[in-house]
DNA sequence: GTGCGTATGAAACATGTGTTTGATACTCGA
DNA sequence: TCGAGTATCAAACACATGTTTCATACGCAC
């Protein structure tokens, strides 16, 4: 039966609850049936029951995170007005949020960068629900800042330079981490990763406009990569 | 017994190489031994006899890489002469060409990714010896550019910045290849990225320098980052 | 050839772990 | 109160997988 809203959760959503932060920490394989149950206070057997198997229990995590990701930071629903550089600061920002706010579940974003690097199909879905959408828009809000159209490939590489900044302290947290400690340690530190990165981006992006304007285009596809 | 030079390979090293591939493919705790004995035409026992578990097999599957890599793509060896955004440029083709370059073990990078996500003690050994020198070349160049000092938060973050487009293409390459097939397919690929880094970074550390010199420094720290 | 250290082989062992089972308790409508 | 559907529980099961064992083969000094 559904349980009832605003009551201290019932077991299924609490074994969902438990899994995501287990698969997160150990990955699927590492993630043990046992170790959901205590941390749930529920029974071994409760997640055969309630869910068929150990990896239809992993969909519904993924489920319910992207369930919860779109409505708390729906990133493509931006307004389109304004000026393109007010956007592009705002969406770092939220983006860089979504990516490091504590305040609730927080990894969902984790358990992305374990599907990146050995996707099963629960990434497919992800990318076309979640990840195409945002991107497109940043690539309209990019495509403001450097006069070219959404879809082209200069646009699409600078996109992914904003998204690679900001992913970088995630995905590479424990490195900077170690490297600079400070930095993840202050409160203000999303602030301080958002305000960078738009600081950074647009001045590129300014760059990339006016070499664009003086057809100053890189020839793409040259044999010149090897040293 | 040591295996002399300029052999098939003796047992010892085919096992590290299967395991590098196995362990980069599948993690840690994936990685089946029967699997890693199979691919080195190895019997079952011999990792054990040859190393005395599957834990010491992964630690000398990373002495194994970092050593490789120090002595193919010596990143910190860099030459400090000539103009900073030809220094930045010669380091970004060659960051790049290490993450991709996919003539030799390719799995290096892929084990790195892994034990970012889930550290053991071999990323603070990796960190000290491999990447902190790389990442303290890097700043230097950086702050040629900015003008500001190699341990200034600012080039410190621009630093990262360059660093984080480049392992964009990598952490995320199963998503980029959902986006954008066209990209990775290109022969060009390496170079297409590390012109495009190349050319986003050298425009934007313009703007940041000129913003430094004209005393435009972001205040940083400052509550200002939720919406 | 004999003997010793090293390496390989096939099989057995031990344990961690996902899943199933059958019993028991709880809820709610008739 | 009864009974059916639902949920929880402890125990057992089944199998994958890291490790060990012991037998055998190889290489080399004497």
């Amino acid at each position: 039966m559904n349980h009832p809203i605003d009551m201290p959760l019932g077991t299924k959503d609490r074994l969902i609850e438990a899994a995501g932060e287990v698969f997160a920490e150990k990955g699927f394989r590492d993630a043990k049936v046992r170790d959901i149950c205590a941390r749930a206070g529920a029974n071994l057997a409760s997640v055969n029951y309630h869910f068929r198997d150990k990896e239809s229990l992993y969909a519904a995590v993924f489920e319910h995170a992207r369930r919860y990701e779109q409505e708390h930071y729906p990133l493509e629903s931006f307004g389109t007005h304004g000026a393109p550089r007010d956007l592009l600061a705002a969406f770092i920002r939220r983006f860089c949020l979504r990516l490091f706010d504590a305040g609730r579940p927080n990894w969902h974003v984790k358990l992305m960068s374990r599907e990146m690097l050995e996707p099963t199909g629960e990434l497919d879905t992800t990318v076309e629900r979640d990840i195409r959408p945002t991107f497109e828009r940043l690539c309209v809000i990019v495509s403001g800042m450097t006069g070219l159209p959404p879809d082209h490939d200069v646009t699409r590489m600078c996109s992914a330079s904003v998204i690679g900044q900001c992913l970088h302290y995630h995905h590479c947290g424990e490195v900077s981490r170690r490297l600079c400690r400070e930095w993840q340690e202050a409160d203000s530190f999303i602030g301080d990763v958002a305000r960078h990165v738009t600081w950074f981006s647009t001045r590129a992006l300014e760059g990339v406009r006016s070499d664009v304007e003086a057809g100053r285009l890189p020839a793409s596809g040259e044999g010149e990569a090897r040293p």
